[in-house]
DNA sequence: TTAATCAAACAGACTAGTTCGTTTGATTAA
DNA sequence: TTAATCAAACGAACTAGTCTGTTTGATTAA
């Protein structure tokens, strides 16, 4: 439907500039009023498909929870490789999120940071966090690990350390490091 | 002299008040008016010891800084051991601080999401993560490592990666995982 | 026509920072 | 001992600005 369409519209620019806004900027450094006006949406438009800021920044991590988990497995596939391979390769994802928006870290991090402890956004980052663990466990499974769970949180911690290092050092080479401390990981865990 | 000793102890008190509550809360997360009231200062006091609210910020961070680097040191000599065997024990004062503060993660990172890029704040925690690194890496080259640079970084970012998978998945045994990782990561390197 | 969008003004709560007159308690000098 | 002095802190009101969210009435496009 065409009125489907023009809504879905305005709804996507605003989720488009409330990404970049508040990925950069963090959550509470940026108002309704900047999104706007990045979106090019009037306010009365952003309330009527938000009914507040908070449900706009949890449509935002949720949005970005999809892309992340989209972008870590693509990266991870792309390898072609086995389970294995694909633990070290979905690090790729990091330095494509560095080149691509520069050094903001962990958006769930950020999140955690600024968000009420009982916040919707509180909720995303934990499902973010469970989903990305399941996720690994299941590569590490595959991959004959001994302890999948503990492999799966230590390639967690290394993309978490990979993230936050990259943002205090503004520096990628940190992320070749987290891949070949991966590697040593995995093979010490097989 | 006792002028000098009750100027001390307000200026104290709202830095102690201020530590707590930023870090718990964020940095923007947390109003001129809270520090007052739990530090029991009437807000002209505290605006007489800091000009703006970024000055304090920055006064808790330098604070900061101090102690955690103090609180890193401490618990890399309790071990006792050469380079190698400190760097593995320096991860103990972040279960530590996981037991004694909660699952909050790394003040410097939190500040670098919530802090403007130019700010005080900022610097503060630029010298914060350089201090570290400098120290990272004299210890990794004590230690014999044949790229102490590298070695450093790879255990920056298991610090890091452990205090955010710690507040991601509120959880602390991330942190011997990350301690394990070191010895790994330290024995490849020498 | 009808649903979505627009611009613009507005209310209400909150925040940083200021001001000013008062209180406290220690030091000093007669 | 007692009275004057002083630095530090206090409380409370006030300014000025920002932020979220609402409302109104005109405009656009199928």
């Amino acid at each position: 439907m065409a009125t489907q369409f023009r809504k879905t519209k305005s709804e996507e620019r605003i989720l488009a500039a409330a990404a970049e806004l508040f990925y950069e900027n963090g959550l509470r450094g940026v108002g309704v009023d900047q999104v706007i006006a990045a979106s090019g949406v009037a306010k009365s438009t952003l309330y009527a498909h938000f009914r507040t800021k908070e449900e706009l920044v949890a449509a935002y991590l949720r949005r970005t929870d999809d892309s992340w988990m989209a972008q870590l497995q693509a990266a991870a596939e792309r390898t072609g490789g086995g389970p294995g391979e694909q633990l070290v390769g979905l690090f790729d994802a990091l330095t494509e999120a560095f080149d691509r928006h520069g050094f903001f870290g962990c958006p769930f991090v950020s999140a955690a940071v600024e968000a009420e402890l009982d916040s919707e956004a509180r909720a995303v980052t934990v499902q973010h966090t469970r989903r990305r663990q399941a996720w690994l466990t299941e590569l590490s499974r595959q991959a004959g690990a001994g302890a999948p769970d503990a492999l799966a949180r230590r390639i967690g911690l290394l993309i978490d350390g990979a993230l936050a290092s990259g943002r205090l050092l503004q520096d990628r080479t940190v992320v070749s490091e987290a891949k070949s401390a991966a590697r040593l990981l995995i093979a010490g865990h097989i």
